[in-house]
DNA sequence: AGCACGCCGACT
DNA sequence: GTCGGCGTGCTC
């Protein structure tokens, strides 16, 4: 800009010479590697959210430090527009939150600290102005303790079994930080131990985060939690917190809890990002699961900057799972991390017998084994419910012509279409890649031969043929087709609990969460396809999803059984949960890692490059690569790091996008960490140079 | 990421 | 003659 430009701006902002200067330091949420130096009236505290002028835009930034000298020429710096009081700073520790995640997920401040924020307080035209929420917070009263009222008698409270009375016991005699691994096999109650340890940390005063992976599976969790604990510290003590709320419940729960008004806190992953001045206990649920890892944006774990949050602050951090990762189980060997075992079923119903039907050399119908038609038949018989688990929604996986070999591929992306069948839309072929719709053809567009044949089968055609074999059976399909409509979700489980189903087809949607009372048999079809996907992790994936899925079966019916069907039944995942054997498969696995070299005994970060042609994707990673040789010293730990060769991901393009990506892995994880710094700061010019976009992701679930 | 400036093609 | 395509440059 010219010097007119100083002319422009309104006339307050040249300040008298002599007149004391209050300069803030901003985080703004763009993609800048840097913080933002303006002019304040007053002095402003830390963690203060302000609206500043940016360019030619308005952006809501937070305060992170107070220079004596700003960065820039004084006179290229313009006023703060507005410092926003309507909440009150955030907390130091959330500061040091943030800037821990950003520092290890290689992103600027602001795109940590903005999107954390509730909408209504990252946008310039929200909450500032209304007041609406119950009036401006007082600043003096968030670190109020709250006073609890005397201990409470909850009368619907289970004696715990002298398993989970150890856990609970353990939890609560941590002094300071601790991390506690609760494993505890499907239905040993681990809920009874969270339950016990929130219970004491409310009746010392302090908060309560309760972290799980969904929170609409999790309906009984959330009446368990205000039934037993907000006799505790009044009704209005919990507070939930979820990306599907509106903006104003989630600016409520928010403020609330920043307040201190609320104890417990129920949410999803967004919710390790909530002020809480009295935080005094961490739980995470199902500490396995990968709905934990944000898959965009800033690509944290919740999981992770949970224990991170909980050594900071030097609170018990509690991480809960029948399956636990094998990161966490290798902290439990490695003591770094106590460890509870849950080995009793709290009912006291025996563990479902798990049966591997060997495939290999079997006649099977409609990828039925008899085995499995006979087991079915047996419960129908009994009037008990079964399930069958197929991860593959539609009705066949693709299209293909007998004649000349023609499948059915998508025109923007490098997968098939799906078949999917009746509905409104009638048959049609879908990407479940990029949404791409198209209509089945008559013929085959290559051949013209008519003999176009659906290979494979997802839940649709499996509910067909359980139709064909079971004419008198009732039948339901619960995936994301069936339940795309608000609410039908939760009516087809309201069936199936009311006993008005008899067959069961479903997607890992079924896995998760539900307790279904008369459910006697699982059967698993197409496990090996999750088996040998291309990722290191798939075995544990797969170990975790099976347990899970096979806690479904026996829970209240004696008798319960799991039947997979495998052409691999020699494959250690099989054979450990024939067993039920958690423990053996996680050592089994660690034991394989360590060989390799693979996490948790190295870390890792990949590269994800995307651009109209793969050359070019590719031509950005070849040319990453070669940065640390061009500056041995900014790229001092590059020796420690492992730089793989550039490789086209499995499904190259995506909605006509190419990608590619770059392995990086070290054993070393400051030196890892010290690389990306360097790197990170090196690929954002380099990529605008070459047009393409890309991703560093820190700790990568899926490789 | 936005947002604007800037210089070349098809429309009233 | 204008509307509009998206290349590139900047943001305290």
């Amino acid at each position: 800009m010219s010097e007119i430009s100083v002319a422009d701006s309104p006339s307050n902002s040249i300040a008298p010479t002599g007149e004391t200067k209050f300069w803030i330091r901003v985080a703004l949420d763009v993609p800048l590697q840097a913080l933002f130096d303006y002019r304040a009236g007053g002095s402003v505290p830390v963690g203060t959210r302000v609206i500043v002028p940016f360019g030619r835009r308005k952006l809501v930034g937070i305060v992170v430090a107070l220079p004596n000298v700003p960065a820039l020429d004084p006179r290229q710096i313009k006023d703060v527009d507005q410092v926003l009081d309507d909440t009150p700073p955030m907390p130091a520790d959330w500061l040091r939150l943030a800037s821990f995640a950003a520092r290890y997920y290689q992103r600027p401040l602001g795109e940590v600290m903005l999107p954390a924020l509730p909408p209504s307080l990252r946008k310039v035209t929200a909450y500032q102005g209304k007041r609406s929420a119950g009036g401006p917070v007082q600043r003096m009263d968030s670190r109020r303790k709250k006073s609890v009222a005397a201990p409470a008698h909850p009368d619907t409270q289970p004696e715990l079994n002298p398993e989970q009375a150890a856990a609970a016991g353990a939890i609560g005699a941590v002094q300071g930080h601790k991390t506690t691994l609760l494993y505890g096999v499907t239905g040993s109650g681990k809920t009874e131990v969270y339950l016990h340890a929130a219970q004491a940390a409310l009746e010392r005063g302090q908060q309560v985060l309760f972290l799980v992976p969904e929170i609409n599976l999790t309906p009984q969790l959330e009446a368990s939690l205000r039934a037993r604990l907000t006799g505790l510290a009044g009704p209005d003590s919990l507070a939930v917190m979820h990306s599907g709320l509106a903006d104003g419940e989630r600016l409520q729960a928010w403020i609330s809890i920043q307040r201190g008004t609320a104890r417990i806190l129920l949410g999803t992953r967004l919710a390790i990002f909530a002020p809480m001045p009295d935080l005094g206990l961490i739980i995470v649920d199902e500490e396995h699961d990968t709905s934990y890892k944000q898959q965009d944006g800033l690509r944290y774990s919740a999981r992770d900057l949970a224990v991170w949050r909980a050594r900071d602050r030097n609170i018990p951090v509690v991480l809960g799972s029948a399956t636990p990762s094998l990161e966490s189980w290798n902290h439990a060997d490695r003591g770094h991390y106590q460890r509870h075992t849950l080995a009793r079923r709290a009912r006291d119903v025996e563990l479902p017998k798990v049966r591997l039907v060997d495939t290999r050399r079997l006649a099977m119908k409609e990828g039925f084994s008899p085995q499995l038609i006979t087991a079915l038949g047996e419960r129908l018989e009994r009037g008990e419910q079964s399930l069958i688990f197929i991860n593959r929604r539609g009705y066949a996986p693709v299209l293909n012509c007998a004649s000349c070999g023609w499948v059915s591929n998508c025109p923007r992306c490098t997968a098939y279409t799906v078949l999917h069948r009746g509905g409104a839309r009638h048959n049609h072929l879908q990407c479940h890649h990029c949404g791409y719709q198209a209509r089945v053809p008559r013929a085959c567009p290559d051949c013209g031969d008519q003999d176009l044949k659906p290979m494979g089968r997802g839940t649709q055609r499996v509910e067909e043929h359980l139709a064909e074999l079971f004419p008198s059976a009732r039948i339901a399909r619960i995936d994301a087709d069936s339940t795309r409509l608000k609410g039908s979700a939760a009516a087809l489980f309201a069936k199936v609990h009311a006993g008005e189903v008899d067959l069961l087809v479903g997607t890992q949607m079924v896995a998760k969460g539900h307790d279904f009372a008369n459910l006697g048999l699982v059967g698993v079809l197409n496990a090996d396809a999750m088996l040998f996907a291309q990722d290191f992790r798939a075995p544990e994936r797969l170990f975790a999803q099976l347990m899970q899925v096979a806690g479904r079966a026996g829970r209240h019916v004696t008798g319960g059984e799991v039947i997979i069907q495998t052409d691999y039944p020699e494959q250690a995942v099989y054979q450990a949960l024939l067993e039920h054997n958690y423990p053996g498969f996680a050592d089994y696995g660690l034991a394989e890692r360590k060989a390799v070299g693979l996490p948790p005994y190295a870390f890792q970060a990949l590269l994800t490059a995307e651009a109209r042609e793969l050359s070019a994707a590719l031509a950005f990673l070849a040319d990453a690569r070669t940065l640390p040789a061009q500056d041995p010293q900014g790229f001092h730990t590059a020796s420690a790091v492992t730089l793989y060769d550039p490789v086209p991901l499995r499904v190259v393009r995506v909605a006509n996008i190419e990608r590619a990506q770059l392995l990086v892995e070290s054993a070393n994880r400051p030196a890892l960490q010290a690389f990306l710094a360097a790197w990170s700061l090196a690929l954002g010019s380099l990529a605008r140079d070459l047009r393409v976009r890309y991703n560093l992701e820190v700790d990568p679930l899926e490789i």
